[in-house]
DNA sequence: TTATATTTTTAGATTAATCTAAATAAAATA
DNA sequence: TATTTTATTTAGATTAATCTAAAAATATAA
C-alpha cells in the first residue's frame, strides 16, 4: 500500500490533470497540496522510483497505469463515503469533504465494496461527481455549463465544478441544488448574468461567476 | 489533536490499566504497539510533556485525567465503528478489528455522534463490550468467566476476553455467541473441563482454557 | 538573441517516530 | 548484603515528509 501522504499527491495530480492532457507542474502541485516546490519535488522522485508517474526533470509528471488506477481508487473511496455521510448520517452536501478525506485513505477493499453495495451501487457523489465503479471504470455524463447555455434552453442541474462550502451554501439558497430543472430566459448583455426560470416556477438571475459553476444536463 | 500514533499508545495505556490499578511498565507498552522499550520511553516524555500521562522514570505511567477521556474517545470510535460493520455492512465479529482500527482514528466529533444516533445508540460492540456514550461515561455489567461458575447456575453470554479471530471463529462453531444461553452440567474434576447445555437443547464440553475467556450475565 | 523573470531542483536542516547498542537503575537471588 | 538478572533509559542513527535558501534550468520579454 502507499502511504497517506503519497495518496493525496496522486490524487492531486489525477485531479490537476482532468480535462487537460499537458503534463501537470510541480508548482501546480505544491499548490494543490499547500506544500512548497522543494518538497512536491522529493515526492516525485519517490512516486516515479515506485513507478506510479512518469517523471522528467524540469518537464512535469504524469501518472502511470498503475498510478491513475491507485488515483481512481481513493477518488471512488471518497465519493462513497460522501455518499453515506449524506444519505445516511444526514451531512448536507457542504459538510462532507473534510471528513471524506480522511475516510478515503482507511485501505479494505471489502469496507469499501460493501459500503458500496449497502448504499445501492450509487453512480454519482452528492455534487454529482460520478463514482468509479469496482474495476475502475467512471462514467462521464455530458455537463454544460450554464454560462454556455443559450436563451430558451432547459436542463436539470447535475454537478458543480466548485466545490467549496460558500459556493455549495449559496446554490442552495438559491434552489438550485442537484435535480433542480432550469430553463434560460434571458441573457444579459451588459454584464454576462443569466436569467433563468427554476423548477417552472421561480424566476431568478445568477451572475456569470455562479453560472459558470453549475453543470447542467440538457 | 494527537497523532495517529500517540492515539495508539493512549489507547494501548489506557487497556493495560484496565482492571489493575498499578502504573503500567514501559515493556508492558512495547508489547502492546510491537515496538521497543526505547521508542516508547520517548514516546512517554512526549505525552508527559502534553500532560496526558503521569510519568515518573523507571516507576511506570498512569493516564491522566485527559488521557483517560482521550483514551476513552478512541475506544467509543472504535466500538461504533465494529457496530456498523456488523450491523449495516454484514461483517463478521472476528472481521472488524483491524478495519476499526483504522477507522477510530478519524477525526470528527459530529460524524461520531451521528454514526451513533444512526446505529441507534448500542451499548455494546459486536464482541459485548461496553460503550462509552457521548460523555465518556461507560456502563460495566456484572460479568462472570464461565470458569468460575458452578454447577446448576445459568446465564446468558455476553462478552469474551480474549478477541482473536481464531478465538471468535472457535465460539461460533461452538455455538457460543452473544446471547446464548447456557447452563452449567457438570465440571470435570480431571482436567478443569467444563460440560454445559446451550439453548436449553445442545451439551457440550468445553476446555477451561475456553471457559476462561466466555464472559456471562447470571 | 541576450537579459530578465519564473520555475524547478539541489543542498542542507528539521521534526516525528522508530531502531540498535550501551549505560544505568531496579528487582531478584544467592 | 553483594551479585546477578531484568527493566528502563540514554546516545546516536535512520526514514519519511517537510522546510528555507541557493543554484540551475526553462520560459518570457526586450
Amino acid at each position: 500500500m502507499h502511504s497517506f501522504t503519497e495518496e493525496n499527491y496522486l490524487k492531486a495530480i489525477y485531479h490537476l490533470s482532468e480535462g487537460n492532457t499537458m503534463a501537470v507542474s510541480t508548482n501546480q502541485i505544491a499548490e494543490m497540496t499547500s506544500t512548497k516546490a522543494a518538497s512536491v519535488t522529493d515526492m516525485l522522485k519517490k512516486l516515479a522510483e515506485k513507478k506510479l508517474i512518469n517523471y522528467i526533470k524540469y518537464q512535469g509528471v504524469t501518472l502511470t497505469g498503475t498510478g491513475v488506477n491507485a488515483a481512481v481508487n481513493i477518488i471512488r473511496k471518497h465519493r462513497l463515503w460522501e455518499v453515506f455521510l449524506v444519505e445516511k448520517l444526514g451531512f448536507k452536501w457542504d459538510e462532507v469533504h473534510d471528513i471524506a478525506e480522511e475516510l478515503e485513505h482507511i485501505n479494505s477493499e471489502t469496507l469499501i465494496n460493501r459500503l458500496d453495495d449497502f448504499l445501492g451501487n450509487p453512480v454519482a457523489d452528492p455534487h454529482g461527481d460520478p463514482i468509479p465503479d469496482r474495476s475502475g471504470l467512471i462514467k462521464h455524463k455530458k455537463l454544460v455549463k450554464i454560462s454556455d447555455m443559450q436563451t430558451g434552453e432547459s436542463g436539470t442541474v447535475s454537478g458543480v465544478s466548485e466545490h467549496s462550502s460558500v459556493f455549495l451554501k449559496l446554490l442552495e439558497k438559491l434552489g438550485l441544488t442537484l435535480g433542480t430543472k432550469i430553463i434560460i430566459s434571458e441573457l444579459i448583455e451588459f454584464d454576462g448574468s443569466i436569467m433563468l426560470t427554476i423548477d417552472q416556477k421561480t424566476e431568478r438571475t445568477i451572475s456569470r461567476e455562479v453560472a459558470k459553476n453549475i453543470l447542467v444536463i440538457l
